[in-house]
DNA sequence: AAGATTTAAGAGTATTTAGTCGCAAAAGAA
DNA sequence: TTCTTTTGCGACTAAATACTCTTAAATCTT
């Protein structure tokens, strides 16, 4: 059940890391993350640019730059993250593959699927960078393998 | 969120077409499924191939050839087909990429994707072809675009 | 036995996704 | 001004996925 890209992935790994390291002022370097979390750099800084466009991020070059979070972290929910980096439709495909799902005549797994994709958008909706952050810092939850 | 690719798309299709046409004897044309359902010939029988490999179809060649379930269609649950089109480890993956889900410390998503797993996965079990199939010949529920 | 039908199998091609590289542009430091 | 650091951006390469085509093998029909 892989339902995430790389790019997608390694973006949310790269937020909660962000998003952990709450006490640090300023901007962080895009270098030191794709090390520490042991992402491709120029692939991370690629996902990072669209997030920056879509208003997730905020970027500043030159020493000492890098990129911070433009809100603060417990206002941007995993839902936002999927929906840019995934496509605004994330949510409203068919299980079957089959197009206009929910508007036309369902397919025969709609009973279930329609629930599944809610309550996993549920929980997309209401996850925070914030609470995911903590997660890592106080729990040592791993990020890397 | 796109979760089985399209071979298994592709092969589920066919399965409940076949399981909806249960009032038919021998075997199922592959040319005849491709035609109704739109699906390349060639990459269903590929699809087929596996299957029968794994004991869900029966083949046979030659004139009024073609294939038919090999169990009940209420025995055949969509988790068999999925195991075997995608892998075994198919619910076991992490959300965030990360290998040994669930085995070593978890990742900072843990907490409600093993329970989102769970329940799709609980639905995949119960959900039969039968069930399926009915639904396409009973409801008129579409299995094509 | 010869020919037609239909699945099996494998090679070949195209498209998408993933990852790499090089250089331009912004900003600070010397 | 010149050099260094660091993000922005486009081109390029690699790998995985999604098809397509050709030929072989099995089976029936005549
Ligand atoms: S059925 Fe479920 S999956 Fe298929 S189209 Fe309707 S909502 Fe989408
Ligand atoms: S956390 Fe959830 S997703 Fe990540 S490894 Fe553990 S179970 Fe898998």
């Amino acid at each position: 059940m892989k339902v995430l890209s790389k790019a997608t992935i390694y973006g949310l790994r790269a937020l909660v890391y962000l998003a952990s390291k709450k006490d640090r002022t300023g901007y962080l370097n895009i270098g030191e993350i794709s090390e520490k979390l042991n992402i491709s750099f120029h692939f991370l800084t690629k996902t990072f640019q669209t997030l920056t466009l879509h208003g997730i991020l905020e970027s500043y070059r030159g020493p000492n730059g890098g990129i911070a979070l433009k809100k603060p972290a417990d206002q941007i929910f995993l839902t936002d993250i999927v929906h840019i980096l995934e496509g605004a439709d994330f949510f409203d495909k068919c299980l079957l593959g089959l197009p206009g799902c929910g508007v036309e005549a369902p397919c025969p797994v709609h009973d279930f699927w329609k629930d599944a994709k809610k309550s996993v958008k549920h929980e997309f909706d209401i996850t925070s960078l914030a609470e995911l952050g903590e997660k890592v810092s106080d729990e040592r939850m791993r990020l890397v393998s």
